[in-house]
DNA sequence: AGTGAAGGGGGAAAG
DNA sequence: CCCCTTCACT
């Protein structure tokens, strides 16, 4: 295959460049995946063994995708690649090193839930306020620590950090992260964080360890670089000190979490480690219309700091970005799928097409109702992910417990789940016996008569018993036999299967889901290791992002700008464009920040590649209470050339949907916002008793009424399959082609 | 041990 | 407004 001719001139010679330390700065759409996989696979059609190449990701998706296009270009060989996230990967070799740091092979990895019960109970226990010390703020001081290397010793020893923690009136905070890293490493438990903080301990104490991986990964690879923190940089550095051979791929532009740790200091120390570094600019976007790359460039030419970079497309102009504004959320709502019906009707769209994008998860709400209301399939994703469901995690938690019976957060979670007697005042006389009696709380378990007595220690350990006895299978089984086996035997099928409501079915089923997808598991030939153990490894480590979309034809697909990252629709929704929303009150308080979230602006923008909506409501319910809101600033850094105003800034009148919607509505509304404009005298309202006639009969020629466009006659029927479209010549908007299983038409002989 | 009422608090987010 | 935690009461 002849990659190289499918190439641009600086991709080809970022591909072409095999030897030395390199930088890929790549604009948004410049075909970076592209580059990234030609490369590789560039390497291995060179004699580069594919064992000896590690490419390090952000999300399992993108791994696995790019794992995938590899497979395209050279077949079977790219399965032998290093390929994954940092964690994955770090955690795959950290589980063959455990012993040398005093870890046990079986480690369990804990779960941001996990850490924060853990916190909550060392809070407790030490007597804290815990509305001071909350698991969140806590946990987030311990992560920030360890992202930057900040052992517990060095946390407690290091004068800045106390007077931070003094004046935050949190002061304690040193003694947690000790307590934390205690109880961790006794429940033989590393959190995320701990995962690339002791790969770095394993570097640093261990040079043959690091010379081993060192000659392993003679080729590295790091995507989206600008979101490293210096933890992970430094992780890089030391396995490409030897070969130098290392390419970093980012955009300084599109980097958005350094809230959770990335560094971008992290590209300036990689041209200070490497002198030698040769430097390739990915400058044409292949993804977006000229109006939609010239808006971007417009807003981020507002950030100060940035890497010179002149990003620009030979695409077509494009129409105009359409700034949209309602008078309320839900009308915002309302205008937004009112605009995708209407786009997906007249331009033959896909539902697939368009996406809804916002900065805050709360914001779905108004969305979905409209969306609703009109018959829209949607799909929202991100938040709770499948393995986060409460089922889920109890049946999990007994998985881990049989793998690693130290495992504190598993025993907690279901040492009395199903019921089995064991009261809280009990569990606690556990945790404080195994303090007092310097035992491991396990230990405390299996002989549990002996320290609290016959009574409730006969059932303690009996649990016990139970336990060794789904290890004992464990042994001789694979992970589904297994799982099965305990689902049954720890009574949480029994218990679920007793709930007859709707939810406790789903969450039957829920199980049942589980189970299957260890079959499917345990059934993957290219799976080496059947055991329970790795697969637990493997699902710690699996988020939402990567559970198969169920793809049930086509929808719409609503999410935070922050996890669009990376995709491309055709037409992109930006919602809720108010100052202290977007951008985010939380960010004004520093010129970093804004720029933070002014990035953020440049990633959604960036998304669409056709066509751009930027909607703004001037009130939106909030924390239950109506408030006025202003349109963000972000809306007036774009050049107003690339912008149609559909509402406010200029009026145009005649034959669009947003004016008549918004000025009926302003008149409802009109108690919140005065309607700024006069009713427009040919603004139709759909009377309060409108319903929608069987429309199977309709024909050309027949007068009907919409709710929305008033009066019309049919003039054209239009049957394709399953799906008829009546094209309707309306007195008010004139002609409209609607699809009839969605219109609500009312028929007037 | 299990329920219902009351109260608090609410950022984006991968692994 | 909505979700989660806590607390009081059975």
């Amino acid at each position: 295959m002849d990659y190289i001719s499918l190439l641009n001139e600086s991709q080809r010679a970022a591909v072409l460049h095999t030897d030395g330390p390199a930088m890929i700065i790549a604009g948004a759409g410049s075909g970076k995946t592209r580059v990234l996989t030609y490369r590789i696979a560039h390497l291995i059609s060179q004699g580069v063994d594919p064992f000896n190449i590690l490419a390090l990701t952000f999300t399992n998706k993108a791994a696995k995708e790019m794992r995938h296009r590899i497979e395209k270009v050279i077949g079977n060989e790219a399965k032998n690649i290093w390929m994954g996230t940092f964690h994955s990967v770090f955690s795959r070799i950290l589980r063959a090193e455990a012993d040398k740091i005093g870890y046990p092979k079986s480690f369990t990895i804990y779960d941001t839930d996990d850490s924060k019960t853990l916190i909550r109970n060392i809070v407790k226990e030490l007597n804290l306020d815990d509305k001071l010390y909350k698991p969140n703020v806590v946990l987030g001081r311990i992560s920030a620590a360890k992202n930057k290397l900040i052992s517990v010793k060095q946390y407690l020893n290091d004068p800045v950090i106390q007077a931070d923690d003094e004046a935050a009136m949190r002061p304690k905070i040193g003694k947690i992260y000790e307590m934390y890293q205690n109880r961790c490493f006794r429940a033989g438990a590393m959190d995320f964080d701990d995962l690339l903080f002791n790969t770095n301990v394993l570097f640093k104490d261990h040079p043959d360890a690091l010379n081993k991986y060192q000659n392993i990964f003679k080729f590295v690879m790091v995507d989206e670089y600008q979101d490293t923190n210096y933890s992970q940089y430094l992780i890089t550095r030391k396995l490409a000190a030897q070969n130098r051979n290392i390419v970093v791929v980012g955009d300084d532009a599109q980097s958005i979490y350094a809230f959770r740790g990335a560094d971008i200091q992290n590209i300036l120390n990689f041209e200070r480690d490497y002198p030698e570094l040769q430097v390739f600019k990915l400058e044409q976007n292949y993804r977006s219309t000229k109006n939609i790359v010239n808006a971007a460039n417009s807003v981020i030419k507002n950030n100060s700091a940035q890497l010179k970079k002149d990003v620009y497309t030979d695409n077509e102009q494009g129409p105009l970005i359409e700034v949209i504004k309602a008078n309320s959320d839900n009308e915002e709502g309302k205008l937004v799928a009112t605009t995708i019906f209407e786009e997906k009707m007249s331009n033959h769209l896909s539902y697939d097409d368009f996406a809804i994008l916002y900065r805050t998860n709360a914001q779905s709400r108004a969305m979905e109702e409209a969306l609703r209301r009109m018959n829209i399939k949607y799909k929202i994703i991100g938040g709770l992910s499948f393995y986060q469901r409460k089922e889920i995690k109890d049946l999990i938690a007994y998985l881990r417990l049989t793998v690693n019976p130290n495992d504190e957060q598993a025993l907690r979670r279901v040492i009395n789940y199903p019921k089995r007697g064991i009261g809280e005042t009990t569990e606690q006389r556990l945790f404080v016996t195994a303090n007092d009696t310097n035992h491991s709380v396990w230990e405390v378990v299996q002989n549990a008569s002996e320290f609290l007595g016959n009574r409730v220690g006969t059932t303690i350990e009996n649990f016990s018993i139970m336990i060794r006895d789904f290890a004992r299978i464990a042994e001789n089984s694979d992970a589904f036999e297994v799982a099965k086996h305990i689902a049954k035997h720890s009574g949480i099928v029994d218990e679920l299967y007793q709930d007859k409501t709707v939810e406790g079915l789903a969450r039957y089923e829920n199980i049942q889901e589980l189970l299957n997808g260890i079959k499917e598991y345990v059934d993957d030939p290219e799976k080496e290791d059947k055991s329970l153990s790795s697969f637990l490894q493997d699902i710690a480590l699996v988020t939402d992002a990567d559970t198969k979309a169920d793809d049930d034809g086509e929808f719409v697909t609503l999410m935070t700008i922050h996890s669009a990252k990376g995709l491309e629709f055709k037409n992109v929704f930006i919602v809720g464009m108010e100052e202290n929303l977007f951008p985010s009150q939380m960010m004004l308080n520093s010129r970093a920040d804004l720029e933070e979230e002014r990035r953020l602006f440049y990633v959604a923008i960036t998304r669409a590649e056709k066509k751009l909506y930027l909607t703004y409501a001037t009130s939106r319910y909030q924390w239950g209470n109506l408030r006025a809101c202003e349109k963000s600033r972000f809306l007036d850094e774009i050049d107003p050339k690339y912008i149609n105003f559909k509402y406010g800034e200029s009026q145009s009148g005649g034959g669009n949907v947003f004016n008549r919607v918004l000025q009926r509505k302003s008149s409802i509304s009109s108690l919140v916002q005065p309607p700024a404009r006069k009713q427009a005298a040919t603004a139709y309202t759909a009377p309060a008793d409108f319903k929608p006639s069987d429309t199977s009969s309709l024909a050309a020629g027949m007068k009907v009424e919409h709710p929305k466009f008033g009066f019309g006659v049919v003039t054209k029927m239009d049957t394709q399959g399953n799906s008829t479209k009546a094209i309707i010549n309306f007195d008010e908007v004139g002609e409209k082609t609607l699809l009839l299983s969605f219109a609500k038409l009312r028929i007037h002989e």
